[in-house]
RNA sequence: GGGGGCGUAGCUCAGCCGGUAGAGCAGCGGCCUUUUAAGCCGUAGGUCGCAGGUUCGAUCCCUGCCGCCCUCACCA
């Protein structure tokens, strides 16, 4: 607010104040979107309309001025003449670029046939005391465009395009299920115990229960007990923890959609996979099922490639055997891997990640996952090492992860203290005991989904970072102090009486 | 956490072999009633991310730190 741009602004701002004029009154003309004038214009020249919106750039003549106004819906040039403009002319330079408008004029053209608002009445909705980015350029700095995604979003066009085709994937969801007569639910983001995946949670506290929380892993075992309760089909979208690294394919908030139907297995998810990206196909791209993604193309359009998790391993390592120990752990080593106190089932997974997982463009279902790395898995009838599971994955990225739910009661309470026995900061430290007693009650079998929509969202706009599908992703706090230099840097500790 | 890259005016970017900084846009003043990246004349604007070091002299070389990007690790 220091420099002489701000000043220059603000010294307007204080000249239409003095004035008596509100530069940030409460309501001002708001007329109707630009969007809607702009596909017959030709048979709107002479008629009276207001618009609203943010000015561009100001084109300067003497004694007529251009500039853009755009809204949500598309932009327009407005014309100011100061003979149409009698009594706003003289303070007409208090009126700027990026300041936000309310414009009346008639819809007309230039001489060279540019549609153009002759503006007859103008009002200043909102003064901007801060200049617009490059006109040209638009914002360009990562960092700031992330900082600062208010400016990115209005400098910016196709950012906004960006999060408008996020709002129509995430409804294309709600509506494919809602179709299916799921219901839409929502469940605690504050859990006492954390469950349905592995990973690190936040932890938080309540201060009148005086109790420990944790931000949410996953919905999972919450609407399991929905099954349990007899709502049968149950979805939900929602903003999930995990205090894991960034990355460009990991914000550590962020939006997962879960799925349960009672009475339906891995297959029939299967099935609800390839209809969701069938639905996708159809409502956000338009029918055109390929998509570049990485500077590589991938056709939507199911089904899909399927294959199963211990084939894709065996081709990757041949000899080594998933369920034996000392063999994962050659391999393991022969690959670089970090195999210090890793337990068996996950080296012998990280094994596979290493291997198999930049192999599968797809979209591909790998399937039939070993049991000791799918711990809310039903096991296979015919093979109890390995579980009724898949994953969806495509360009070497993990979209989804499905599988017929674990309803044993028994066997859920021996995995779940299997992991309470080898805890590591990644699994909880006790048995989430309240989630077996819902499975004593009797759980229908039921498959369930989890697809993480940020990556959805990726694929389908081509993104290559998960930051540009997510409108505020985690960045660290500027400390004003930080620069600064050790001596003027904030004391430890305020002095004790 | 490891590796690589980047940080210069409000914004977009130059800056050679070390001699303490430039352009365009935005701003300010002026000319212009049909521009649309308007044009022309003038003007102002800098802790070169921060702190040290080497040097007669550092935006430039070295070290540390801060932040961002990419990548690997971890994960979805």
């Amino acid at each position: 607010m220091t420099d002489g741009i701000a000043n220059d602004r603000l010294e307007k701002l204080q000249a239409m104040r003095a004035a008596g004029q509100d530069p940030f009154p409460a309501r001002v003309p708001r007329g109707q979107p630009i969007g809607e004038l702009l596909p017959d214009f030709a048979q709107r020249h002479g008629q009276v309309v207001t618009i609203a919106g943010r000015l561009g750039v100001v084109r300067d003549f003497g004694k007529l001025r251009f500039a853009h106004l755009s809204d949500r819906t598309g932009s327009l040039q407005v014309g100011f003449q100061r003979d149409r403009l009698a009594a706003f002319w003289p303070n007409r330079k208090q009126i700027e670029g990026n300041d936000l408008v309310s414009i009346t004029g008639e819809l007309g053209t230039t001489q060279k046939g540019e549609p153009t608002l002759w503006a007859t009445d103008v009002v200043l909705a909102s003064k901007a005391l801060r200049p617009a980015p490059e006109k040209w350029h638009g914002l360009q700095d990562q960092e700031q465009r992330y900082r600062m995604r208010y400016v990115d979003l209005f400098a910016n066009p196709e950012v906004r395009q960006a999060f408008a085709l996020r709002s129509k994937i995430v409804r294309a969801v709600r509506h494919y299920f809602d179709s299916l007569d799921y219901l839409e639910v929502e469940t605690p983001i504050l859990q006492p115990i954390f469950g349905g995946a592995a990973a690190r949670p936040f932890v938080t506290h309540h201060n009148a229960l005086d109790m420990q929380l944790y931000l949410r892993l996953a919905p999972e075992l919450y609407l399991k007990r929905l099954i349990v309760g007899g709502m049968e089909r149950v979805y939900e979208i929602g903003r999930v923890f995990r205090n894991e690294g960034i990355s460009t394919r990991h914000n550590p908030e962020f939006t997962m959609l879960e799925s349960y139907e009672a009475w339906a297995d891995y297959r029939d998810i299967m099935a609800r996979v390839e209809g969701l990206f069938g639905h996708l196909v159809e409502v956000v791209l338009g029918g055109q099922s390929v998509v570049t993604f990485r500077e590589k193309q991938y056709d939507l359009k199911p089904p899909f490639q399927k294959a199963r998790y211990l084939d894709l391993f065996a081709q990757q390592n041949p000899g080594v055997d998933w369920f034996d120990h000392a063999s994962c752990l050659a391999r393991a080593r022969e690959l670089g891997l970090k195999t210090d106190g890793i337990e068996p089932h996950k080296l012998a997974n990280d094994v596979f990640e290493a291997t198999v997982e930049d192999t599968l463009q797809g979209p591909i279902f790998v399937h039939d996952y070993p049991v000791a790395i799918s711990p809310l898995a039903k096991r296979m009838s015919g093979d109890p090492r390995v579980t009724e599971r898949f994953e969806l994955f495509v360009c070497g990225m993990e979209l989804g992860n499905a599988f017929s739910e674990l309803n044993d009661p028994i066997d859920q309470e021996q995995r779940f203290q299997d992991q309470v026995a080898h805890k590591d900061d990644e699994t909880p430290g006790e048995v989430d005991v309240d989630y077996v007693q819902a499975l004593e009650f009797g759980m229908p079998p039921a498959g369930g989904l989890g697809i993480g929509i940020d990556r959805l969202c990726m694929l389908l706009s081509g993104s290559t970072s998960i930051r540009d599908v997510v409108l505020f992703p985690l960045l660290r706090r500027l400390d004003p102090n930080a620069n600064a230099g050790a001596d003027a840097a904030a004391p430890q500790a305020p002095p004790q009486p």
